[in-house]
This record gives C-alpha cells, structure tokens and sequence, in this order.
DNA sequence: CTTTTATTTAACTAATTCGTTATTTAACAG
DNA sequence: CTGTTAAATAACGAATTAGTTAAATAAAAG
C-alpha cells in the first residue's frame, strides 16, 4: 500500500462520526466488539464492518480471547495523518504572509461594494429562488 | 452544521488524493480552475465537483474574477482536523510503556469473561485456505 | 451432544460517489 | 451581434458505501 492510499483510507475512514466514536471509546481500552456496539441504535454487522473498515486503515488492532474480539486503538495510522497535516500548520499558526493581505482586501470589498463595479448592471441569477 | 457534521465534510474531502493534490497545490497560491485541473487526466467537470466539495468542507474559498474564479487554501477546517487529532496525540508522542499499563489495568477493571480457557484446544480453522 | 454467547459473513437494497460527455452560463473581445 | 474562453450544470452509469435481516462460525457452558 502507498502512503496515498494510507491516507486515503485513514481519511474515509475518519469521515465516518460511528467510527470517529468508536476510536474515542477504544482511547480509553481495549474492549469487546459488543460492548462497542451498545452505545450505537445499530446492528452488529453494522458495527462489524466499521471495524473492518478501521482495521484496513490501520487505525485499530483486533486480538482474540475465547469467543470474543477484543479492539485495541492503534496510533500509528493517525500520526501518519498528523503528519500530513505539519505541510499545512504553516497556514493557521504562522502569519498568512501574502494570503492575509489579499483575505483583508476580500474582506474589505465584502464590507463595501467594489470600486470595479463601474457598471452596476445587476443581472438576475437563473439558478436562484425568487 | 455541526461539528460532527463538519469534522465528517473534512475528513471526506480529504479522503480523495485529487483533492489532496488540489490542496497541495493551492499551498503554493490561488489559481484558477484551469490551472488547478492541467496536471490531471481528468475532466473539467470532474475538476469543478472535486472543487465543489472542497469548498463545501470549507477547505476552499472562490474568489470570481472576470470569467476566472481564482481559488484559494482555507487553513480554518484543517485546524478543525487538527484540533481532533489532538485528542490522540499523546497515544503515538508518549511512551506506550505507561500506556500499556493504564490499559492492562483498565481491562482489568471492565467486565471480562468470566473464564479463561484453561484448555486451550487447537482446531484446525475451517475457511482458511493451505 | 446441545445450547448459549460473541462475532462474522451472505445477500440484498438504498444512497452516495466519481467519472464521463453534452449542454449551459458568464464574461469578455472583435 | 458573433465568437472565444472559463467554469458550472445536466444527465447518465459504474462502483462503493452503509445499513438491514438471516444464516454461519467459533468457543464455551451445561
């Protein structure tokens, strides 16, 4: 599997809340495949497939003891999330250097109407309810 | 929209390397669609839907310029993914050696079976190929 | 062996996603 | 007006996803 494809599973399976519940419930232990599903107004192939789906990403292991099938968080998949996110941190804990200028231009003409707008020809949007 | 409802638009778009690489390139500085689109062997349309749910997570904002609409990076929804993640930071930053012990214990604690296998009796799996 | 408990797999359906091509809208140039 | 360029929308199909109920599997209990 490519870094890529890591991703893209660790991200699809993140945009499910279910699943994001799931990961926050085996933050605090291991614990049963039932004993996950209670919280949820689901069945249990349901919750069966959103581990399966959680284990392809990595993002949890499943062990065995006795009939059960105990889950356990496995951080690794989400470091590798985190750090894709380090190339954009830049964005929002730095300075926007060049961005921020042309966002409080953005904003300014937002607040006014723009000195382009020599021509106040207002046409009606076709796609728009009256 | 809530945040649930967003962390799941986020997690979503991102889930797609087309719009990864759209981000990656919107680092760089705004452009306009069809310069967005040019490293790809993808439609225009296909292009503009990808846009579309990029803008719609919020991890993009359209400007309209002429008969161009420059798009620009919205750091904001990924700091909302980063915000989540910090939740699970510490599972991959700390030592798992103090971890292994809160969960040893914390198992412990939960309801377990009631009993061990104190016969351990191996069979053969049936679904399992040679 | 039979039953119970825990979990998965099978089979099905509805909704969503991702791509296509064809058409449409919008702004501008001549 | 006509034509060009930039981008979005419409309509369609294939693939995937997320749920269901019913049946199968595995280990343990009686």
């Amino acid at each position: 599997m490519t870094q890529q494809e890591r991703l893209s599973a660790t991200f699809s399976a993140l945009a499910d809340p279910t699943r994001r519940a799931i990961l926050a419930k085996l933050a605090l232990g291991e614990t049963s495949v039932t004993e996950i599903a209670k919280p949820f107004d689901m069945s249990m192939p349901a919750i069966s497939r959103h581990l399966k789906v959680l284990e392809h990403a990595g993002l949890i292991a499943r062990g065995r003891e006795a009939q059960w099938r105990p889950c356990r968080l496995q951080a690794a998949a989400l470091k590798g999330v985190d750090d894709w996110l380090g190339t954009y941190r830049q964005f929002w804990e730095e300075s926007f250097d060049r961005l921020d200028g042309y966002l409080s231009a953005l904003q300014a003409s937002q607040k006014k109407p723009p000195r382009k707008n020599k021509k106040p020809v207002v046409k009606p949007k076709k796609g728009v309810a009256p």
